[in-house]
DNA sequence: AGCACGCCGACT
DNA sequence: GTCGGCGTGCTC
């Protein structure tokens, strides 16, 4: 009998991520479950990593041994190991990808990009002394050296390299000849330190519908896992509820994650955070370069850090004595990953809390269906903060109908009404923001002699024209593709191509066109290149730099701007007429955002919504901000049609660049899906649809088909789930992916 | 996934 | 005669 180690390995397919079982290291070093080690596998013994998952006893024969085990700090504590664990089985990804995703990338390279800061102690004085003897008689030729020497004789304290005057070189004679002892210390940078400099942490002065809403949370029974939703119009004050419970929970010696989406993470939303906590806030999100998010990271794990802000990742924060975790903008689909692992940041939340007897904190003026119906049922804890100091007022809003300025022969981006709003707006010196959700110039090439579309050749979508100094370009944006516009159409080569439908870049000359002075920022994807540009745009425009901010969803996230006094929504179809069961809830979630825009200080504000469709219901609910009506509304058609938060729903993704071995695939994918389900899982309800064609049909020269489940997540329907993947694994040219509760079906 | 083994075509 | 194509099968 000899100790066995079970050891998972990090970077394999499905149908691999099974235990393997190891000897313990020969030179007895520990090993623990949680622990990262070098093994040898397969038939040439090449060294892959793997993680421990169980230490056992067993028949040590014909076993491997493990090679080597990774110092502790890449090693996964006991909770982060049980997350991997959640996350894995959650998200139907393998373990190996869930400890991928709970530790920083560096922590696995050669080079840890751990940066050291040397400091040198002097030797004993007799051990200096003989040596300056030995430079009297010559030994020691170098006169700096010897002036060196004399000043470690008389200033014995550590010191760093510099401070010593000498070369590397000098530095290691010295160091080899035991006159100077080395110590090595690790340096953790913290860029945001400087943010901390100016403190301000007083008191948080709360109103009193703000201090019932606090009260109401803080009454929860402390001792469990607790969540609340705290519903509040823009303006409400969450923001203040939140900084009162975080002071609780942070000076009760318990830590937190405050999680912002990306395009809130500013500076100034930081700085709040880093001023009022100090330096031991840290923060995480998409751009940091590797070594600062191994820093952030080594900060959290070591325990220098109580606060911990940033985007989606952030839930992963290895933080000990976790007390609360906030969600602000709950409704937002950045939350949820759309790459493995396909996690949604509200379940990690959840299981986290669950562990640790944690607050979460989930915070929306528009929740998620999803949110709104637990806190109706009482899973949650509903808190509504719904009165908006300062005595703001709503917006006016107008439905403007596209169809009578199409009768009156306007056929621009811009009605009449807005056009004028938006002088009126800008003579009185105040600002309008004006949303779009295209990009580009038009939207598509279209031949009036065949018909024909023009569509990128990687992805079955159509190619957006752009405009730009070099006259312009045909853009996917889907797969990122560009070519040249065509003189004729492709197919037919007749002279006849026209360009529809328009995006942000038309919109702006269009505006430019017929209001001359105007200044017009346009805020895209195309204009803002790196997180950078987007705050220097936001701030140059509250600047005053200028009079109309014209973008796509961004513009609507933005922070107050407090000389916008109109908003106009260019197009309200374009989210409406989504083929998704979401698109709804995103209209409305969507437009009540960027309505709120529009004057919130003492100026009285306006929204101007232009829509084809002006008696559509989701319009009229958004423009009242009533977001009881919508709810009411949306969950009875959710309730009737069987959507979530109804049911789940679970999308099997076929993909592969040979169409024939995709369809041969789908079949069999659907054959043992269906004896599965009225087979070992008979007693799981379920409903199956399709396969058929993925809405993107074909992107980047894979073809793509979809089986949709309707469904209830559980332990047993993942189980189901995991079986067919792990048939799938060895499929050659067919990749399958499983997402449950996608952003859009 | 990665790697070895194995069985068929054009080359120094 | 070999080098090398990638189909098939295995991994404690």
């Amino acid at each position: 009998m000899a100790t066995t180690a079970s050891v998972r390995l990090l970077d394999v397919p499905f149908h691999l991520d099974r235990p393997f079982t190891y000897l313990l290291p020969g030179d007895g070093t520990p090993v623990g479950v949680g622990s990262v080690v070098r093994i040898p596998f397969g038939r040439s013994d090449r060294s892959v990593f793997g993680i421990v998952t169980a230490i056992g006893e067993g028949d040590g024969t014909s076993l491997k041994t493990i090679r080597e085990v990774m110092p502790d700090r890449c090693s996964l504590s006991g909770e982060m190991f049980g997350l991997a664990l959640f996350l894995s089985d959650y998200t139907l990804c393998t373990l190996g990808e869930a400890v991928r995703t709970l530790l920083p990338p560096t922590l696995f390279s050669a080079r840890q990009n751990v940066r050291t800061e040397r400091t040198y102690t002097p030797a004993a004085p007799e051990a200096i002394e003989e040596k300056l003897n030995d430079a009297g008689r010559g030994k020691i030729r170098s006169a700096e050296v010897r002036a060196a020497l004399e000043r470690l004789l008389s200033d014995r304290s550590p010191k760093q390299a510099e401070q010593l005057g000498l070369s590397s070189a000098q530095i290691k004679t010295l160091v080899d000849r035991g006159l100077l002892f080395v110590s090595e210390r690790e340096v953790i940078r913290n860029p945001y330190a400087e943010l901390s400099r100016d403190r301000d942490a007083s008191p948080i002065v709360l109103s009193r519908a703000q201090t019932a809403a606090y009260e109401k949370i803080l009454s929860l029974p402390q001792d469990k896992p607790r969540a609340a939703l705290l519903h509040g119009v823009t303006g409400s004050g969450k923001t203040k509820v939140m900084l009162k419970l975080l002071d609780g929970i942070l000076a009760g010696g318990k830590t937190a994650i405050v999680m912002v989406p990306e395009i809130a993470l500013t500076p100034q939303t930081v700085g709040i955070f880093c001023r009022r906590y100090g330096e031991r806030v840290a923060v995480i999100h998409s751009s940091l370069g590797a070594g600062e998010r191994f820093d952030a990271w080594r900060r959290i794990a070591a325990g220098e850090v109580d606060l911990v802000i940033g985007t989606r990742s952030a839930v992963f924060a290895p933080l000990p004595r976790l007390g609360m975790i906030v969600i602000d903008e709950e409704h937002e689909h950045t939350y949820k990953s759309e790459s493995d692992p396909k996690y949604h940041a509200r379940d990690v939340a959840a299981y986290r809390c669950g562990v640790n007897n944690a607050l979460l904190l989930l915070a929306s003026a528009t929740p998620s269906l999803e949110s709104y119906t637990k806190a109706k049922n009482g899973q949650y804890t509903l808190v509504e903060l719904n009165e908006r100091y300062g005595g703001a007022r709503l917006p006016e809003t107008e439905i403007v109908d596209m169809r009578d300025e199409l009768r009156h022969g306007n056929t621009s981006p811009i009605s009449d009404r807005l056009a004028a709003a938006v002088r009126e707006t800008v003579e009185r010196g105040e600002q309008a923001i004006l949303f779009l959700n295209r990009r580009g110039y038009n939207t598509s090439l279209q031949c009036r002699a065949c018909g024909e579309p023009i569509v990128c050749p990687r992805c079955s979508i159509s190619l957006t024209f752009h405009t730009g100094r070099d006259g312009g370009k045909l853009l996917c944006h889907s797969c990122g593709y560009r070519a040249r516009p065509p003189r004729v159409c492709p197919s037919c080569e007749a002279d006849a191509l026209s360009y529809l439908g328009f995006g942000t870049q038309k919109a702006e000359a269009e505006l430019t066109a017929s209001l001359s002075g105007c200044r017009v920022m346009r805020m895209d994807a195309d204009t803002t290149t790196g997180k950078q540009a987007y705050d220097k745009m936001l701030e140059a425009f509250r600047r005053g730099d200028a009079d109309v901010l014209l973008g796509t969803q961004m513009v609507a996230k933005g922070h107050d701007f407090p000389r916008v006094t109109l908003v106009g929504v260019l197009s309200a179809d374009s989210s409406l007429y989504v083929n998704d069961f979401r698109a709804s809830e995103r209209t409305f979630c969507l437009l009540t955002q960027v309505i709120g825009r529009a004057g919130r200080a003492e100026r009285p504000g306006r929204a101007l919504i232009q829509t084809f469709s002006p008696g559509n219901e989701i319009l009229s609910l958004a423009c009242r901000q009533d977001y009881p009506a919508f709810y009411a509304a949306e969950s009875a058609l959710r309730k009737e049609t069987v959507f979530p938060p109804f049911c789940d729903i679970a999308v099997l993704l076929l993909s592969s660049e040979d169409e024939q071995a995709l369809f041969q695939a789908a079949n069999d994918l659907r054959d043992r899906l269906l004896s599965l389900a009225e087979g070992d899982y008979h007693d799981l309800p379920l409903t199956v649809f399709g396969p058929f064609e993925a809405q993107v049909y074909k992107v980047n020269d894979r073809f793509r088909l979809r089986m949709i489940l309707k469904c209830r997540n559980s332990p047993r329907l993942r189980a189901l789930l995991r079986e067919l993947m792990v048939s799938f694994a060895d499929e050659r040219k067919v990749i399958l992916s499983v997402d449950i509760n996608p952003l859009s079906v």
